[in-house]
RNA sequence: GGGGUCGUAGUUCAGCUGGUUAGAACGCCGCCCUGUCACGGCGGAGGCCGCGGGUUCGAGUCCCGUCGACCCCGCCA
């Protein structure tokens, strides 16, 4: 039988201790976090949200029967008082190690089986056994840190929103679906027998809604559900910072959200210059060969089209002749790549998707390989990248956008190598004028890139039904160390518009009507413009933490399977639900 | 859907080219210990080597399949 809390309530945290409480009669409540069994003298370090403080029980007191019984992971109180531990004992590890309490009282509140894994050592887990126990992994620093920095982070982000005039509202869970996009998590109705209901992939309608609803000025932490295969930064439910500003330009949201990132990052006590770096879309993908580059190295892609056009090499200037690019990457003392470790390096690229890569150095006579390239366009090529003799030029040749998208997986693979991604640097990046529609050649239509409420660029009206591909979108990415971490747009305010891009996107009026047809009335009585943002709060606080995975700030989330292996959904469930629910499986 | 890495004690791992009784550390259990703080000392328990099949005189080790965790591609308006 456990004891009871009884009239002990808690006067400091486990962390909160300090020389200046010597002689204070304190109660502590707290998890066993180790044990010290010395014979006659018995310590015991107990832990809760706060810290770590060490509790004494000496032999010949009563309390030492309840000490011996002590295991890890016991809950306890402890009452006692406050004492200067002598010069040679103080423990500097401790934020309390300056004291310890003499313990009057002990009540054992709870016992504990064995856990499966330590949790007062920083040991490495795997991670299936910490998600499986995750109320233990909570205990635990990484996460307890982790998940008090979230904490913050959206404390920070109420407080700005709140001083900057916005209103918080909430959004339906339980929406229609619109299976444009991302695939939809489904749920069935009792009352309306075959139909769903749909879980958020964003409050997107919703929000541009509450625009129109004279709302001015929105924001909400907001789940959203999208039901897609899982990455280290990708969950089926997740959690946006969604935004939406009446009479907003691109320019509002930028101003709007450059000091929020200021404030949050001040968490973690970094300063970020304002502004932050802007780049086109276009220049983006040939720089960079990515619309989410990473800044934090240069190795930026360079065109070598003109070298090669009249070049003796005959595969390049086929390509180049076809319309094709030849691109490359200067690696700066690349030179000191061995043999093997090139040709590691040409492996690799094709297992990317490289047709082939070219290497070639600055520093030497051309080898075998790069010989047919002939001397005279090999030396104009290094003269155009400037590549010094310590230097090592990497030439891939194809479709101008292929070859750049490649290049810019080959210009991280390389950076991470060679360490140039400096984990304690933030570049911070807005990625611009989006092309507003991407075409499918598996259907032959095209497809908004956004979605289809984003505001063409106004100065691109005119192409969209003669050139659909170069219409930009008013629609911008933030970019933070190759990560998204935020994008948004103007929306399209006129109905008019709105039914121009419709039609360009192959969707009948019927049904558009069918789909947003709520959306498309609210429409036509007097919307403001408007525009907005959503911010991907997991992959904020996971680059703030310093964690590749948001697993690490999600207090419970699902392998890479999309499975709870603590609450071990998604499960059957009994027959009489879904016969309730109007289903059938099959089989 | 495709590719890759991994799966051995509660945990993290070792286990060679296939060869006696599968090891270590930490944890766990018992005893001892009055200033420890990763306490220490002595002793002990603990294994479907993920699962199924195959090759072999013999499989933790090789092969095939399968399941699970993780990473990537596709997918994610």
């Amino acid at each position: 039988m456990p004891d009871q809390l009884g009239d002990l309530a808690r006067t400091h945290t486990c962390g909160a201790l300090r020389a200046s409480d010597v002689g204070a009669d304190v109660v502590l409540l707290g998890w066993v976090h180790r044990v010290r069994d010395l014979g006659g003298v018995t310590f015991l370090d107990i832990r809760d949200r706060g810290g770590i403080t060490q509790l004494v029980v000496r032999e010949n007191d009563a309390l030492m029967g309840v000490a011996k019984r002590l295991r890890s992971e016991f809950v306890v109180a402890a009452r006692g008082i406050v004492q200067r531990r002598s010069e040679e004992t103080v423990n500097s590890k401790l934020e309390t190690g300056e004291v310890e309490v003499l313990v009057r009282e002990l009540r054992l509140l709870n016992e504990a089986k064995t856990p499966p894994f330590q949790l007062a050592e920083d040991a490495s887990v795997s991670e299936d056994v910490r998600l499986r126990y995750r109320y233990l992994d909570l205990r635990r620093p990484r996460l307890q840190h982790n998940i008090g920095l979230r904490h913050r982070t959206t404390m920070e982000i109420r407080k700005y929103f709140d001083a900057s005039g916005f209103w918080e509202i909430e959004t339906p869970i339980l929406t229609k679906s619109t299976p444009e996009g991302a695939r939809d998590y489904l749920v069935p109705s009792r009352v309306h027998p075959g139909e769903f209901y749909a879980l958020p992939q964003s409050p997107q309608l919703f929000k541009q809604i509450l625009m129109i609803g004279g709302a001015d000025r929105y924001f909400q932490i907001a789940k959203c559900f999208r039901d897609e295969d899982l990455r280290a930064d990708r969950q089926p439910e997740f959690t946006q910072v969604d935004v939406e500003v009446s009479f907003a330009r691109a320019e509002t949201i930028f101003q709007l959200i450059e000091p929020l990132m200021q404030r949050v990052f001040k968490l973690i006590g970094r300063e970020v210059a304002l502004p932050m770096r802007r780049l086109a879309y276009a220049e983006a993908l040939s720089r960079y060969g990515s619309d989410k580059p990473d800044l934090r190295c240069g190795l930026e892609i360079q065109d070598f089209s003109e070298v090669f056009r009249e070049s003796e090499f005959r595969v390049f200037r086929q390509i180049v002749a076809e319309g094709g690019a030849v691109r490359g990457i200067v690696l700066p003392k690349g030179n000191a790549y061995s043999r093997g470790q090139l040709d590691a390096l040409v492996d690799q690229a094709r297992q990317m998707g490289f047709a082939g890569l070219v290497w070639a150095r600055p520093g030497e006579p051309p080898s075998s390989s790069v010989k047919a390239i002939g001397e005279a366009s090999l030396r104009a090529a290094f003269a155009r990248g400037s590549a010094s003799r310590d230097d090592l030029l990497l030439l891939a040749a194809g479709g101008a956008e292929g070859v750049s998208k490649l290049l810019g997986q080959l210009r991280l693979h390389l950076a991470k190598k060679d360490g140039l991604l400096d984990p304690d640097r933030f570049e911070f990046l807005w990625v611009t004028d989006f092309p507003l529609l991407e075409y499918h050649a598996e259907d032959g239509r095209w497809y908004s890139m956004h979605h289809p409420f984003t505001s063409p660029h106004p100065d691109d009206w005119d192409k969209l039904e003669t050139d659909p591909g170069a219409v930009r979108a008013v629609a911008y990415d933030l970019v933070l160390n190759g990560s998204e971490v935020g994008g948004g747009s103007i929306r399209i305010h006129d109905a008019a518009l709105q039914a121009r891009v419709f039609r360009r996107l192959g969707i009948s009026e019927e049904e558009a009507k069918a789909r947003f047809g709520f959306f498309l009335e609210a429409l036509e009585y007097g919307t403001p413009p408007h525009g907005g943002i959503a911010l991907g709060l997991d992959r904020m606080v996971a680059i703030l933490a310093g964690e590749s995975s948001i697993r690490e700030v999600m207090a419970f989330p699902k392998t890479a399977n999309a499975i709870d292996l603590m609450a071990g959904a998604p499960s059957g469930v009994d027959p009489r639900q879904l016969r309730e629910l109007h289903l059938k499986t099959q089989n």
